[in-house]
DNA sequence: TTACCTGCAAAGGGTTTGCACTTTG
DNA sequence: CAAAGTGCAAACCCTTTGCAGGTAA
């Protein structure tokens, strides 16, 4: 059983390993995709039967917290979570058919680094997500 | 008594104009900061006391629908409102004292517009906030 | 007059918490 | 064994909604 880099940095901060935190660790590295609660806990009790989703946010609270996993907010909707890539990058939501498009735009990372020293800001988070409708949806038809 | 913009604006497109809308609307027109559902409907009352959080709720919808203002989820809060301003801006929050502080970076929107024309997406809506630390805070003590 | 709008209170969804029990280290 | 973590269900917060009564046009 290889040790997952997650859970290895849970470990060394101090936090107990327990077979909730692993199968939700284990769906979040496993996963491509942007997950909420809901989905991560419905993942997560294919492997853990008994875990409860309270546990599922409990984990990402803490997983958050030190920074392994980033919580965005796609779209208007509630929080979705994902690991933290080694390239930064946000997403475009389309209001059509619901997909996802990562996009990386070092503009933005420029940007945000300028008005930090300009203003002497530090900053912890960025949220930057945009929404509207990709080329297929533009077109006429769904997806 | 001077018809305000949105005043105008909301009775061009067909909808009725009531007391507690007006109230709304000049609350958010005198208000330079940027007002939370609950900070409105408290500014709201003093002038219509019987004005009711679902009013306020229903009034946003509407303007929000129309474009003619704008929902921020600063840090990581609840939505705030502000009337959409002339020069697009964006909106970084300190985690210490609170202040919210308004910065405009072309370079993020130029940004967009090339995303938006590489990918052939229509974009709607952007949502761009950051969090962390001001220059007071930073130096050690509150504001 | 009659749609549209309102207040109220109840429902809704996502997320958090209190508590007694379980488990890790 | 003590402290940290868990499940459950209830609580929470913000927002939306159903409905009966009010009001702009």
């Amino acid at each position: 059983m290889k040790p997952s880099p997650l859970i290895t940095a849970l470990q060394a901060s101090g936090h107990r390993i327990t077979r909730q935190r692993r199968v939700v660790l284990e769906v979040l590295e496993e996963s491509q995709e942007h997950l909420d609660a809901e989905s991560l806990y419905q993942k997560a009790r294919q492997r853990a039967p008994r875990i409860s989703l309270a546990t599922v946010y409990r984990t990402v609270a803490v997983l958050k917290q030190m920074g392994l996993i980033a919580e965005y907010s796609l779209g208007e909707e509630h929080g979705h979570f994902e690991t933290v890539p080694e390239t930064p990058h946000y997403h475009f939501t389309c209001i059509g058919c619901g997909q996802v498009v990562e996009f990386d735009t070092p503009q933005v990372a420029v940007a945000i680094q300028e008005l930090a020293e300009r203003e002497g800001l530090e900053i912890c988070t960025v949220q930057f997500s945009l929404t509207g409708y990709c080329a297929c949806c533009r077109a006429g038809r769904g997806r």
